[in-house]
DNA sequence: GCTTGGATATCGAAC
DNA sequence: GTTCGATGTCCAAGC
């Protein structure tokens, strides 16, 4: 464990440090007033401020204020690091290609610099995802429906892979989108598409359902399920259960006759089951 | 300008610093050996390591290892930051409601304390935005196509707000979805939403077009705009002009002898011949 | 406060 | 390498 600070240093020493950092592989934190350049897939410009910078060993760079999660500037992991000073400003420039990117940082003066070797495990253990929630239907294929049977998942189709496939109580061909929060219409959207994919590779005879499986769901999406004869199933992604509040709601009368008359209509799509706590 | 730094400090000393920089809405730098647990929208543990730990004023915190753009736990702004000492260890925490969300921070040493004073400007000048290409349009709607006008931006429908809409040389209604990148599926589901929209608000009857304006698209989006009878226009945000290379490869116009022998000609505005049951 | 969609999204997996 | 969808996405604008 080693770490490298300075303080105000001139720009000629926090070069030769920075290149010695970065030759050794530590993560570089540089404070200090500075401008920033961007030009790649978009260009952006940052007049002068105090700004902490930091440089990774992969090649990410972040430039962060005080403000926000997200940095103000940063290149991803990849990029390649160099410093120079030039016109009596300390330049740190990190450039990547795939697409061709450049961040141009130039210092006027620096605060603070520190190399840090940071080591140690970085691989999160989280609990909570979509695929929690595909492994608890997997489990307990009832929590869709009675009578639910998975058959494949990430089953391809022209429109993608879905998350699962299968069939309802009578045979009836369904696919499940998952989702581990509240979803809007762009969910609703992606699950019709698969069902159109199913239509196409079936034909329009057989009749196919689409489920959508969530916590909730917003009003627009849920005029969206309707509209396209699609169901939903509350379900939290962490329990596999029901999220809270929900026992006694369910199955909110749904609406009588549907105008939609083609005759093969699977199931009664009851999609406004959720409609609360917006 | 100040900034505090300590070198291997006790947990007390930083305790004390980091109660001062809080108090003093400093950002604040911690690097040391630490595990950190999370618990809100979703749940995850990091087991030890060496890592730079981010407490901004606005309550934002960011953990970071040697890797990745990304921190491997944050929390967003508006977050509330403690610190205790306990059991030899010394803990930063953060907590937030709506939705609630606790970050766990547990230092079984620091390694270095840094508390900087982030001043200056933190608005970025950014250019080659979505709104760059609705303005390159609005500019000169030729670039969509000749005698294209654009009547509203941001028009609402059942299914959301519309980027550009408008109508074409012969009045015909038209409904311009705008890309700054390359497209995938979800764009063409997204603007086949908006024209359905417009179906269910004129009526079937009424032909309604639909473009999406990127600089390039997917092949499956290729695929699903042409099932929709959508059409697609090559445009690079930042220029406003197609993109390279693209003057020669015809947008719009297929080759002469298409085997395409539907009669599918999205200049006829034909989703109402189709009657897609979607 | 919730909803919606953009982003220099980033990231990972499948192809 | 490209494509595609998930993300504890974050974030701003609108309502």
């Amino acid at each position: 464990m080693h770490t490298t600070t300075l303080h105000r240093p001139t720009h000629r020493e926090t070069l030769w440090e920075l290149e010695a950092a970065i030759e050794r592989g530590d993560l570089i934190t540089v404070f200090g007033r500075c401008t920033v350049d961007y030009d790649g897939r978009a260009t952006s410009t940052l007049g002068p401020g105090n700004r902490l910078v930091i440089l990774k060993p992969d090649g990410s760079t972040l430039v962060h204020t005080d403000e926000k999660r997200t940095p103000v500037n940063w290149q991803p992991p990849g990029c390649e690091h160099h410093a120079s000073v030039r016109d009596g400003r300390l330049r740190v420039r990190g450039t990547r290609t795939t697409p061709d990117e450049t961040l141009d940082i130039h210092f006027e003066q620096v605060h603070q610099f520190s190399a840090l070797d940071v080591t140690g495990g970085r691989d999160l253990d989280l609990y909570g995802s979509e695929e929690d929630l595909r492994e608890h239907i997997l489990d307990d294929p009832s929590l869709v429906e009675s009578g639910f049977t998975p058959l494949e998942t990430e089953r391809e189709s022209t429109a993608g892979p879905m998350d699962i496939y299968g069939e309802d109580a009578e045979g009836v061909p369904m696919v499940v989108e998952l989702k581990r929060r509240r979803v809007g219409p762009s969910a609703a959207s992606q699950l019709q598409r698969y069902v159109e994919a199913l239509h196409r590779e079936f034909g329009d005879s057989v009749a196919v359902r689409g489920v959508l499986v969530a916590p909730s769901v917003t009003d627009r999406a849920a005029d969206l399920l309707k509209e396209n004869g699609l169901e939903f199933v509350a379900l939290d992604p962490a329990t596999g259960e029901p999220p809270e509040a929900t026992e006694a709601s369910e199955e909110v009368e749904p609406p009588e006759a549907s105008e939609d008359a083609d005759g093969d209509e699977p199931k009664e799509a009851d999609s406004e089951t959720d409609g609360s706590d917006g």
